[in-house]
DNA sequence: ATGTCACAGTCCCTGTGA
């Protein structure tokens, strides 16, 4: 079973070449972020002429999560259920597997209200992963915003007092990690990047000056079912690419 | 280290967010 997370920034924009990226690598399950759609606008036909079910909670501008699925979509759950306005978590059950796609808020800056949101956003996450069925495999993955250590960081000296590679932020994913899952792409890596986002800026992918905030948490019984985990680098490349890369992981299930 | 991209509004540019 193949699981991929991809930040398409605009799956309007993007449409294209994730059709041509779904029909080239087939996926089984993909987690979604920044569809940047609301409901009425999210291609559910085109993707079921593909093979694929599909489950969205968009809110027009910005934002907006979703999972695809080859293996059947269950029990979908879109928000954390509390009055948070920003369409940013979307669950469900695929193939027996609990699936969470998130987009963690950005945080802008360090002494901005945007960061404490983002905190508080990462605390109501380690909630909702607290509370899964531990009899269920999960994989909680998506665009974190958030760079685990300093090896997931090109040049950590850049980033001093910065969002993204803060302690706070740092710690958050710990919290996440001390409910019983592992940083998939790394566990398999332990000492290559594996850089997920390139700022369309600069030239940054050519220059190599990337982030690996695109994660896939999965729990300790998934984990000893992982055959690999990979960035689909290839999709920052040639025309119109999204600024962040899938990244997937493969499971013997 | 800010050289880009996507969006909405009222449009062939500006402000916002990343």
């Amino acid at each position: 079973m193949k699981i991929a997370t991809w930040n398409v920034n605009s799956l309007t924009a993007r449409w294209g070449r994730v059709e041509a990226w779904l029909t080239a690598k087939s996926p089984d399950v993909v987690l979604i972020q920044e569809t940047k759609q609301n409901d009425a606008k999210f291609p559910v036909k085109d993707l079921a002429a593909l093979g694929y079910e599909s489950a969205h909670y968009g809110q027009g501008q910005w934002n907006g999560v979703a999972v695809f699925s080859k293996v059947g979509i269950e029990d979908v759950v879109a928000g954390f259920g509390d009055d948070d306005p920003e369409a940013r978590i979307i669950a469900a059950t695929c193939g027996g597997v609990r699936v969470v796609s998130c987009y963690v808020p950005n945080g802008r800056a360090l002494d901005d209200p945007h960061y404490v949101y983002k905190l508080a956003w990462l605390e109501k996450l380690r909630e909702v992963a607290d509370a899964r069925d531990r009899d269920q495999h999960i994989v909680i993955g998506g665009d974190f915003n958030v760079t685990p250590t300093d090896l997931d960081c090109y040049d950590p000296s850049l980033f001093v007092g910065a969002t993204h590679v803060s302690e706070p932020e740092r710690a958050a994913l710990r919290a996440l990690e001390s409910t019983g899952l592992v940083d998939l792409t790394r566990h398999l890596h332990p000492d290559e990047p594996n850089y997920s986002w390139w700022d369309y800026r600069n030239g940054s992918f050519h220059r190599g000056w990337g982030l690996r905030i695109d994660l896939l948490y999965v729990d300790e019984g998934l984990l000893a079912k992982a055959t690999a985990s990979y960035v689909d680098r290839d999709e920052r490349k040639g025309e119109k690419p999204s600024d962040h890369a899938p990244v997937i992981g493969e499971f013997a299930l």
